[in-house]
DNA sequence: TTGAAAGCGCTAACAT
DNA sequence: ATGTTAGCGCTTTCAA
């Protein structure tokens, strides 16, 4: 090249012969705005010290160029890259279809759609998590959503060091205190559905537990306990599931022949609530009439439930967008809680009447 | 900045005071190996024509440095994004929860983690479809997947004369025939339902059909028609629904209401199917006993009803893998048929017993 | 308030 | 087989 004789400034050639798609550059719109590259930066950058006039110059030409920034020479030039990845291990993408998880990442989605900042999933696997940290840490993202279906699993918490990252779910070890997260608020919610129950005039209300290795299991049991001890009503009546409707049903059972009264069961969640209803209904009592039944999550196995459950709600919706309203924040430098716990609502239905 | 002493090549400075993390760079690697980062690319690219001896080098320099390729330098200056953008429509996204999409989308995802691609999820709102399409225009991605509920939403079809762009599920309108689209073959699933139940012994099989203005909703009453008229069986037994389990039951009610026998049912979907479990239970028939009952998804629906749904289960996870690999093989110039269509399997139980 | 100029980290001819 | 040299399109001091 002999001159300086770039792309073609201003209008760009109809023929070039290898170019298929002519995709307009900041260079373009300066030439046809008459400006240097400099001003049609600032004001694609919305920098406030700009005449108007320019600005609408400067704007016109985009309008009618059509001109989109290139996020990459941007990102070169700027050392941000405006994506922010969410990370999802595997084993929990393949309860992917766990319509709360969907939910989440949907809040997500919508949050970041109204801001500069663009998804990047990555579904991360036991023999490529190597491959996601490297990628994480290789300067291609600017933070980093890690959301897990074993809450509590921060095995990339220590990236939180070096890269501004949330996490969906509250770590289970204290250890993990440094890093931020966004939960639900699974003690409160658990105790408010357990009150609920007790104002129902339930007094001997047993609960179906979480496994005790993941902090909802831990959580709901103890806001459980929380509301049993306000009342000073007995909290003896404890069985541990594993979240499936088979487990819930054993539990039951178990609780079922104890031989002593029962007349209210929290379950931690909606599947093992479901599965109560099996064994309660086995033994020819009934619900609510003998013994009244609440559970936690709010999906399918609740809504379609014969009676429909009284189960505690999260606002998976809400919790995606918080996750990426507080990575936001810490990426631009905000100072931010480490901890934001939503709140849950009780959805009282027919099996507490 | 006087003499060309850039950001320390080699082994880079512990302290600098203002850049928090350093990111090496391949410059680095280059001073590291002692080669030049002509070489270095080379290597990370694995161009053929570079000695093991030096490859060796690199790569080790690579490790020990943690080197991670910067994608926006990459993109910037081999001007390819290596981004694929992942379009859900707003509408659909709040069925995100819908099971079958989400696994459509792990498949995509999954797919695309063994390649270089990196998937970016794009919301598109009304508000923001013109975001949307500036974004998918302007560089910034090689690509794109358009998912939606309402399979047969082309509406970013022109698009496709400029972007490499695959759709999940058919167009529903021929004019839009040039795009490129993976699909589940409807009307060979809905045909092989609908033929088991000609082998089971029933000889008066009805449908409810989908909406006729969706593609699935067409192509599987379709199927049903192949299959009855294969074998000379009346065809004037359908009713439309709108794949909601309540839209089945009153199909299956007005069906029953016509008088005449019925001893089968093709629902087009799980849910439609579920409504109609229940309008048959209602005029005190059984299932299968007085009529075999056979759906289309494999859902929650179908397979914890009493009796489990027999249905046509959908490959979702490899129908999204399959609009990644096409989509890739679109953007890397390969030839590609426009239409790719994943065969269905029937899951018998116990509802066509 | 605006412009000039120097890169951001990488790839891709072109030389060697 | 390897090195040299231009940029890719943008941001960002620094001057004016």
């Amino acid at each position: 090249m002999t001159t300086e004789t770039p792309s073609t400034p201003g209008i760009p050639p109809s023929e070039d012969g290898t170019r298929p798609r002519i995709v307009p550059t900041l260079e373009m719109v300066a030439a046809l705005a008459g400006v240097s590259r400099a001003t049609v930066s600032r004001v694609v950058n919305s920098s406030p010290k700009v005449t108007p006039q320019v600005v609408d110059a400067v704007n016109n030409a985009i309008e009618r160029l059509n001109y989109v920034p290139n996020r990459a020479a941007r990102s070169l030039a700027s050392r941000r890259t405006q994506v922010i990845a969410l990370v999802v291990p595997e084993t929990t993408a393949k309860v992917f279809s766990d319509p709360f998880f969907a939910t989440v990442v949907q809040g997500i989605a919508l949050y970041l759609s109204d801001t500069d900042y663009t998804l990047n999933m990555l579904i991360s696997s036991e023999t490529k998590s190597e491959k996601t940290r490297r990628y994480l840490m290789g300067g291609n993202v600017d933070g980093a959503i890690v959301v897990s279906h074993h809450s509590g699993d921060h095995s990339y918490a220590h990236l939180g060091q070096s890269l501004p990252i949330v996490f969906g779910g509250r770590p289970l070890i204290a250890t993990e205190a440094e890093s931020y997260f966004v939960d639900v608020d699974n003690a409160a919610g658990a105790a408010g559905a357990t009150a609920h129950l007790v104002d129902s005039g339930r007094r001997h209300i047993a609960t179906i537990a979480g496994p005790q290795d993941m902090p909802p299991g831990l959580d709901r049991l103890n806001g459980w306990r929380r509301t049993l001890s306000m009342h000073g009503l007995d909290q003896s009546l404890v069985e541990i599931g594993d979240f499936t409707p088979e487990s819930g049903a054993e539990a039951m059972r178990r609780l079922l022949d104890r031989g002593v009264p029962i007349d209210g069961v929290f379950a931690a969640n909606d599947q093992m609530a479901a599965g109560a209803y099996s064994a309660i209904y086995e033994r020819g009592l009934s619900i609510p009439g003998d013994i009244a039944v609440a559970g936690f999550d709010d999906n399918y196995y609740g809504s379609t439930a014969t009676p429909p459950l009284t189960t505690v709600h999260q606002p998976s919706h809400e919790l995606g967008a918080k996750m990426a309203e507080v990575l936001v924040a810490l990426i631009e430098g905000k100072s931010v809680e480490h901890v934001t716990l939503m709140p849950t609502n009780l959805l009282v239905r027919a099996s507490t009447l």
